[in-house]
RNA sequence: GCCCAGGUAGCUCAGUUGGUAGAGCAGCGGACUGAAAAUCCGCGUGUCGGUGGUUCGAAUCCGCCCCUGGGCA
């Protein structure tokens, strides 16, 4: 079996495979490569992290041992990644696959990590500490309105486009002005965008029925909670004390369950909480697969026989003709 | 059987002295350039339980009927 797959690809290929949460890509990755000799890398901005292994719906240990696993639980939570940083990972991994005459598989459920992966990401300089400690103490205590008012100063045209309630990017915005004292904007139209995965790749994403994906995230949601363990690593993670703006923290579900092991809501609040928010976060990623990543063979096949059935045979035209 | 309280959006409800209805939640659509599982934007027609009546006009007032919850027998 995997025997055909080696002769296959020693041409740079690549697959990319998105997909809301809960659709099955990590089971259709690993059947992938177990089929065409591949080596899975992650492309999911929370899997990344150690720690939640559960809460995140990790690849398990079995899975990692069928088919290696890149970029899963590598950083650790106090350690904050950033999308460039990601990609700059990923290009070493698929790049390492290649020379290994494997074919790498992208896959994940983070829609701006395949984009900077394929379009690259402008190369604004990095914001130093003082800078950015500094401005999120402003935007802690004084608000959104103080930064959205710095900005209106120093950089009109973002400020004027920018939601006042969008904190994140009101943030960004600033940032860069006030470290480099040119606009994002400016960055953006002119500043190179680094290095980005090159070669024949071929796009798959999974657009399941809206309300079996539903009812997935919610099954998925308990089984962590009642049975995975996911309360003792959320548990763990807060035994360190680790700063709540960190990603880790942020990630779905913690904040919620949070609150339910400190006593302050029920357990049964805190799940339905966390079920309608995945289930808007799975709804985020289909728009995103929908209107981005056009580009993309998809499926919407319930089980992971018919995804084999449907994809295998365009993988295998793929890998045939796309030698150089 | 009688009394009381209700029946309005998928759910919980609001609806002022009668002028053909609106919030929250759910849901849906969209954006996305170094926190992205983040962050943000937009979207509210439904037999106002049914029917007959009063009225220029009824979710709103009156009659009858149906349903739900509670109480009394």
């Amino acid at each position: 079996m995997d025997g055909k797959g080696s002769q296959i690809h020693r041409q740079p290929d690549a697959i990319l495979l998105a997909g809301p949460t809960a659709s099955g890509k990590s089971a259709l990755a690993i059947a992938i490569a177990e089929e065409f000799d591949g080596v899975i890398i992650n492309a999911d901005s929370m899997q990344i992290y150690d720690g939640l292994r559960i809460l995140t719906a990790r690849p398990d240990a079995e899975d990692e041992r069928r088919v290696p696993h890149r970029l899963y639980g590598v950083l650790d939570p106090a350690d904050p990644g950033t999308a460039a940083r990601w990609r700059d990972m990923a290009l070493i991994e698929v790049e390492a696959a290649r020379a290994a005459g494997k074919l790498p598989i992208v896959v994940g459920g983070t829609g701006l990590y395949f984009d900077i992966l394929t379009k690259g990401i402008a190369d604004v300089p990095a914001i130093s500490d003082a800078v950015r400690t500094r401005l999120r103490a402003v935007q802690r205590e004084e608000g959104n309105t103080a930064i959205h008012s710095r900005l209106k100063l120093l950089d009109p045209e973002i400020a004027a486009r920018l939601n006042e309630g969008d904190s994140q990017r009101l943030l960004r915005a600033l940032e860069v002005v006030e470290e480099t004292g040119i606009s994002l904007d400016e960055w953006h139209r002119k500043a190179p965008t680094g290095p980005v995965l090159e070669g024949p790749r071929l796009w798959l994403a999974l657009t399941p029925d809206r309300q079996r994906i539903y009812e997935r995230c919610n099954r998925r949601l308990d089984w962590m909670v009642e049975e995975g363990g996911a309360l003792e690593e959320i548990r763990l993670l807060v035994k360190r004390g680790l700063d709540p703006t960190l990603p880790v923290m942020k990630a779905l579900g913690v904040p919620e369950l949070l609150l339910h092991l400190r006593g302050d809501i029920d357990k049964e609040v805190a799940l339905d909480r966390v079920k309608m928010l995945t289930r808007r976060y799975a709804k985020r990623q289909m728009t995103w697969v929908r209107n981005k990543m056009c580009e993309a063979k998809t499926s919407s096949a319930q089980d992971l026989e018919s995804l084999k059935e449907e994809f295998f045979p365009f993988i295998r035209r793929f890998l045939l003709t796309s030698g150089n």
